[in-house]
Parts: structure tokens; C-alpha cells; sequence
DNA sequence: CTTGACTCTCCCGCTGCGGGAGACCGTAGA
DNA sequence: TCTACGGTCTCCCGCAGCGGGAGAGTCAAG
């Protein structure tokens, strides 16, 4: 019979663990003195303290180990519940791995460009919503303006005349990618809280969901373009794919404060 | 100004979490009524959450993060800090890794044999220890016992001798590998508590500690040889190598009850 | 008999929240 | 104007696997 300070040397294991796994009823020591209360190990418990030790390095909860080890699982069962163990670890790798790649991705970033800017990216699920949108053609950059606010008046009148609500915050769509700067194609897109009937130049449709990774500018409304680049490294970066137009939701704008102005850049994006 | 459901509702992040990161000062609220005690948020505050949860992918903590976001870090610091992360993912990576070797190996294990002896290998560490030890040459496998059981004698007698006293628990080491069944070279060593002269036969030294791999076998004692091939398949199939003669410890042995006896097999093994 | 090393049982703390209780608060419909 | 109902507030507990420490009792050697 050993104390548990030996018990602890002979198996490496600390005081402390063991008193826990007697708890638990994982280890119960073999014989507890009814007086003191000092527990008492016997060295035939060395081997379940291993198995317990080896279960717990396959990744293992002591709960799980515990069925184990107090139900005497078969054979199926234990090759059942490694192969799920497996395909756990193999979505720690992954994400270990990920995590490495955004690591190295954003060292990269810094060591190209010294000033950092350097919007953060983050990866959000976004819900179908019922919109109205009015698609234009715009044929040079400097006419971004102007042409797709007047989409958006277009679109909010139409709205209004047909006794319809308008949601925020509104967005525009780009058919076009980031680096077209002639016959860009966008589209001002308003949600609504139902549906309306369409017109020629007013179309209404749910807008799609799905996995967006997105970044957010605040101040100067003109230096937001920035973020266009910053997502696409991003994407490349992490592996990503994009899936669809972009989107620049002006989550907050004003005309006569740009620097309150707050932009959110939006890519569907999907794995591979 | 959005209250907390709208703020959570646009970022994505749930409202509990707000409200810690609130208390943790790490997003505070932009602007707290003194009367009612409700958050408010301000889409400027968007930036700064992605950049925190941008953060946490990298594996930052919050308490790391919260340095980070207060006291504006420099930009080599934010390299040396994402050198140092890249380094502990690196770390979880090969874990991880192992872990599924581990998992794959023990897989194997249960498909190429159906019955389960199946030991339980744990890797330890172990100290140096002052032993007197008598080496012998066992021509065939049938005389172990016999040899080896005349060396303890031999080097018991030796350390009463000489006024020493033995320590708990003897083993033998084993020069020649597992396999070898004829002309076995092998160890009777007992630990002691301090120096003593040497004899022709009973030598005294510090045997030497490091990792092991180590397997316990309770009960009869003829078969914990099963241990050996147990093991060399451990170290095998984790990828370690053998550095040394293996021990087994007696950690109990009564020739009178054997079912009762306790081995530990260890082999020294190094990593690669 | 005394010391010093062990051992016992609480209880708190860690990380990053989630769940729930009980009490306000705010707004839209009858 | 009253009343729902949903949003928000502040606690407090729990999680997994122990580690650290307090305060009290035990054991073995000199």
C-alpha cells in the first residue's frame, strides 16, 4: 500500500491529479483509512492509471474516460468512438492550420507594406432579405456619384409611391470587379420590409445569404476604396473563393460629415 | 446610437459577449444612460470589434488583445507578438498531429489483432539514480530465471556488505533487444541510498534518467513479456527511437502470489 | 517528544463566455 | 391610456482540469 505522494512519484502523475481522478471516481484509492481520511493506492492500480493517461493523450474527456474505463466498452464501441476522436482532430488540425496560414498571412502584409492601414477581416453569415434594387450602367469612374445616387432616389421614390417601407442600412452592388473603372455595373439595392410591385427600372427580389467575409471603414469616405484590395488579399490569403458580386453597405453616411461616415465591405465568399 | 440587440444584430456578435467585452473595457459602450443603465453603440465602434475579433482568430487572448486595442502597440511589437503566436501554433500543430498518429496507430492496433491485451504506453520522465548492479550473460532463455535471480542475490549481499541500504524497487536492464533468446546480456541493478566500494562483480554507478516509454502489467508474471512487442510498436509508431538498454522494474513481486505481481517495462527513447 | 514532511478538506481562480432569474424599460396595438 | 411583449439590466452559476493556498491533522525519524 502506498501513500499518495508515492503513488504520484512511482506514476508521475501530481498529488493534486490524483486526488481529483479519486473524486471523479476514475482512481478510487484502493483503501482510504476510515479515521484519517488518507487515501491508499496499491500498484495494481498502475496500470488503469496509464490506460486513463494513454486515453487522455487520444483526447479524450475524463467523462468519456470514465465510461470507459467504469463500463467495460467493447471492442466496436472503443473503434466507434476513435474514429470520431479522429475526425475531431483532424478539424483542430485544420483550424491549427488556418490560424497558421492567417498568421503568416498578416506577417507577409506587414512586411510588404509599412503603413497599416490594415482593416481587419472578419467572416459573418448574412440572411436573405427581401430588397429593391435599380441596376445601372456606369461608363466612367468620376460619374460613380452622381449616377448611383440618382438610383438610389429612383429606387426610394418608387418605393414611397407604392406606399412601401424602406429598411437600413442601404447598399450597392458591384457586378463589376474592383479594379473596373470603365462600364462599372452596380446596383442600388434598399431593403424592404415587404414585397412591392416591380417597374421597369425598380426591380424587388430576396438578395441572397450566405458566408460574406467583410471589413468596416470609418471616416473619409474616399479613402474607403482601400478596403477592396485589403478583402481580396484576404480572400486569397485564406483560400477563399469569391462567390458573387460585391457589396458596400453604407451602414452610416451623411454628405455633410464624411469623416462620421462608416462603410462595410462585403464579399460572399465560399471555401476551396 | 444602436442599442446593444442592434449593435449585436450588425456585427454578428452576441449580446452576452458584448456585454463582457464591455466589462472587460475592451469595446465599451459608446455612451451609457446613467438613468437606465442601457448601452448604446455607435457604428464607429465596428471597426475596432472586427479588429478584436480579427485578433482572436490569430489566437490571441483577451487579455493580449486588450494591450493591443488600449495601449497602441507599435508595429514591430505587433510582429515580434505575431512571431511569438506563430511559434505556439506551430506548437498545437504538431500536438495536434501527434494526436492523430496516436489515434491512427491505435486504430491499427485494434484491427490487426482482435484480442485486446493492449497496454497502455505513457512517456515519462525519470531520474538519475545511485544503483549497485551485477551484469551477467544468460546463455538460454531458460535460465533467466535462475541467473538473474543469483545476480540479485549476489548484489543484495554485496550492498549488506558493505553496511548499504537498498531501495525500492530493483529491475533488470537488458542489453540485448527483446528479441534475442540466446546468449542474453543483461542487468541485475538495485538502487541505493549512498555510495559503496565495488567488487570484481557488483559495480556501483548513477544510472542515467531521461524519457521513457513506459507499460505496466499486473498479474501472472509469465506473461508480461507481451510488453515488449507492446511497446516496440508504441515507439514505432509515435516515431521515436530506442536510446538505450530497456528496464523492468519489479515493482511488486511475491514468487509465492504471483497473480499479484506488478512490472513496468521502460525503454529510453528519444524523439525522431 | 519534537520536528519536519505529508496529507486531509475546503475554497478560489483560470478562459470566454452561455443560461437563467428577477427586475426594469420602451413601444405598439386595443 | 392601459397592456402586452420583447429588449435590457445586473447578478450568479457552470463548464474542464486542475493549481495554489489556508488551516488542521498525521506519520516517521532522530
Amino acid at each position: 500500500m502506498l501513500k499518495i505522494g508515492d503513488f504520484a512519484r512511482l506514476s508521475q502523475v501530481p498529488v493534486k491529479t490524483l486526488r481529483y481522478y479519486d473524486d471523479l471516481g476514475l482512481i478510487t484509492a484502493a483503501h482510504v483509512d476510515s479515521f484519517t481520511g488518507y487515501r491508499y493506492y496499491s500498484v495494481e492500480q498502475l496500470p488503469r492509471l496509464y490506460r486513463l493517461l494513454a486515453l487522455k493523450d487520444l483526447g479524450f474527456s475524463l467523462e468519456q474516460i470514465a465510461r470507459i474505463l467504469n463500463e467495460g466498452i467493447t471492442h466496436e464501441q472503443l473503434r466507434g468512438m476513435l474514429m470520431f476522436k479522429r475526425a475531431e482532430a483532424e478539424v483542430r488540425l485544420k483550424e491549427e492550420q488556418d490560424r497558421m496560414a492567417r498568421i503568416e498571412a498578416r506577417l507577409r502584409n506587414i512586411e510588404l507594406e509599412d503603413n497599416v492601414p490594415d482593416y481587419d477581416v472578419a467572416l459573418k453569415t448574412i440572411q436573405p432579405i427581401l430588397v429593391a434594387a435599380c441596376r445601372i450602367r456606369i461608363p466612367a469612374n468620376d460619374m460613380v456619384p452622381a449616377l448611383l445616387g440618382r438610383a438610389f432616389t429612383e429606387t426610394y421614390d418608387h418605393i414611397r409611391a407604392h406606399g412601401g417601407k424602406e429598411l437600413e442600412p442601404c447598399m450597392a452592388l458591384w457586378h463589376t470587379t474592383a479594379d473596373t473603372y470603365t462600364d462599372e455595373d452596380a446596383e442600388a439595392v434598399v431593403p424592404i420590409s415587404r414585397g412591392l410591385p416591380e417597374s421597369d427600372r425598380v426591380k424587388v427580389y430576396e438578395l441572397a445569404g450566405g458566408t460574406f467575409a467583410s471589413a468596416v471603414h470609418h471616416g473619409d469616405f474616399a479613402e474607403f476604396t482601400q478596403l477592396h484590395p485589403a478583402l481580396l488579399r484576404w480572400i486569397e490569403a485564406n483560400s477563399y473563393r469569391i462567390a458573387g458580386p460585391s457589396r458596400e453597405v453604407y451602414v452610416q453616411h451623411d454628405t455633410r460629415e464624411p469623416q462620421n461616415s462608416v462603410t462595410e465591405v462585403q464579399y460572399p465568399v465560399e471555401k476551396g
